[in-house]
DNA sequence: AATACTTTCAACAATATGTTGAAAATGATT
DNA sequence: AATCATTTTCAACATATTGTTGAAAGTATT
């Protein structure tokens, strides 16, 4: 019996309401999933789930298993992460993070070249520039631009990562090309701010010739999706503290100006986090390293 | 994939120290032992054991991963326990260890209809007179004939057990029919001691008219292993001190005599010893009850 | 060198698993 | 009340996996 199989549609099915979608996610169709959740609760002699065709909810024992369900898949990965200690070459599924435009420009085009480079790795991106809480969602590391949470987290630096602030020329023309920092602070400008619930309340900090500048920013509207920011500058309705990778081509091709470009922001870290116990697994490592040694092609600045 | 199945085997192998025997305490085939080994390996992708025809040595990931791998059964075990708690049917495989004598004679002869009336249950009986560490073993519970050993588990006490002591008539006649309990001590006559290592120092202890006496006997030879003590009795080798519902066939039709019958030894306790925690599990109830309602009949003679 | 035992293999049989399309059920919507 | 869109489940079939058997190969021991 794939036995671990069930459990682990069980939990998913738990998590996610609904024998079709937690079937879904591991990708195997209603059906299976379906018969799955019947051996079990035959195998356990109880019932799992209180099920209509249009609902399902877990019984008071459903619950319990669940819990213990999730121990014994706990057990298991931590086995089979023991084991992939000792074998030099990564193995295993990788879940990763990274904010959308750093994991669509620099992250998601290495992935392919390292699952075939190791053969026996898997991995599953998550893109969302929101903050995520690695280890509640059960990933193995997440990628962030800017200043490091703190946390118990581990911190590999992979580069510091220059910074621009930029509008376009119509928004620049429309409402005037700031000359100091100043002229920006204060609501004199519309910045675009990413902002989700519980983000750090907003300033950035640009470089002067005496230091550094915190500067009072604020705009008329917010997203937590960075490419939405980048959207509405493009749009003309805004300056943006974008990471200078991403605006490359816009500045190029004229789409976008560099606003304050004697005093640009403080460039920011990009890094990796993951949980400490997590280390001395190889498959870490050599995903780390594989970042790290080709993504400056994608950079391209070092300053 | 038979994941569980597999760790299962493999836990086995390495405390047996070969596939063949790892697999027939599985009831496998040492085919499918070996080839549940090779799954194993292939799919952690590092070898598990050191093997020749002859020997087999875990290799060191393999004794990590055997770590491993009891936790995961462990956390397995608790899950489904968990579970039986829940449902009102006993269910699942119950490990238990009983006296020689009392194993055959009582506990055996329940154990079909207990099967049959609960389908979801199997038992696993290993009979030994020797002291069993029932954490060690993985058993779910002892019974035992005698004081009750102190130690940190639950007991329930099921009957009390009248002894006697009994000699072949040859054997009086040669050696003389004891008389008074101050008869048989000091090696006066030949007692046949159950005796293993670390079995406690011993003594009979009999009904007098002022209470009780504790009898210092000795004799020539002993064994771990209650029916060879019967067979030597039976031979005309000495006396012992046994259970009467085991030798009650015996004094029936003349082949032993009651030794002092107006001094019987003090009766010993039958009962059930039990980790605490699985109180809870229905199949443990539900054993022990079995047994207490269906063994008095085999009894007889609760005095 | 012969023996006895263990591991492994190959070929086959028996089971189990996954797929598909359709049916049944239900809550929402009209 | 009737229809709709979803979800779960079923039955039948194809596919894959697992277990069995007997034989082969290898190795400590005699």
């Amino acid at each position: 019996m794939a036995y671990v199989d069930s459990l682990r549609v069980f939990a998913r099915i738990i998590e996610l309401g609904s024998i079709t979608s937690g079937g879904r996610d591991l990708r195997m169709t209603p059906a299976v999933a379906s018969k799955r959740i019947k051996e079990l609760e035959k195998h356990l002699g109880v019932r799992l789930f209180n099920r209509t065709t249009r609902s399902l909810t877990p019984t008071g024992v459903g619950r319990v298993f669940y819990k213990e369900a999730k121990k014994v898949l706990a057990s298991i990965d931590n086995a089979e992460n023991a084991i992939s200690q000792f074998s030099d070459t990564p193995r295993g599924v990788i879940r990763i993070t990274t904010p959308l435009g750093f994991g669509r420009r620099v992250i998601a085009p290495l992935v392919p070249s390292f699952v075939d480079k190791f053969p026996g790795t898997e991995i599953r991106m998550r893109l969302s520039d929101r903050k995520v809480d690695i280890l509640a969602e059960e990933l193995d590391m997440a990628f962030f631009i800017g200043t490091p949470p703190d946390s118990n987290l581990k911190l590999r630096k992979i580069a510091d990562c220059k910074r621009i602030l930029c509008a376009s020329p119509e928004y620049l023309s429309r409402m005037g090309t700031p000359s100091f920092p100043d002229d920006i602070i204060d609501g004199l400008h519309n910045c675009l701010l990413l902002r989700y619930p519980r983000s750090p309340e907003y300033f950035w900090t640009v470089k002067t010739n005496n230091g550094s500048q915190k500067l009072n920013v604020s705009g008329k509207y917010d997203a937590d999706d960075n490419d939405v920011l980048t959207k509405w500058a493009l749009l003309g309705h805004g300056i943006i503290n974008k990471p200078h990778f991403e605006m490359e081509d816009y500045i190029k091709n004229g789409k976008l100006i560099e606003v304050l470009p004697s005093n640009p922001p403080i460039p920011s870290i990009i890094g990796c986090l993951y949980p400490h116990k997590k280390l001395q697994d190889p498959k870490m490592i050599y995903f780390m390293d594989h970042i790290i040694n080709n993504c400056n092609p994608i950079f391209q600045f070092k300053d």
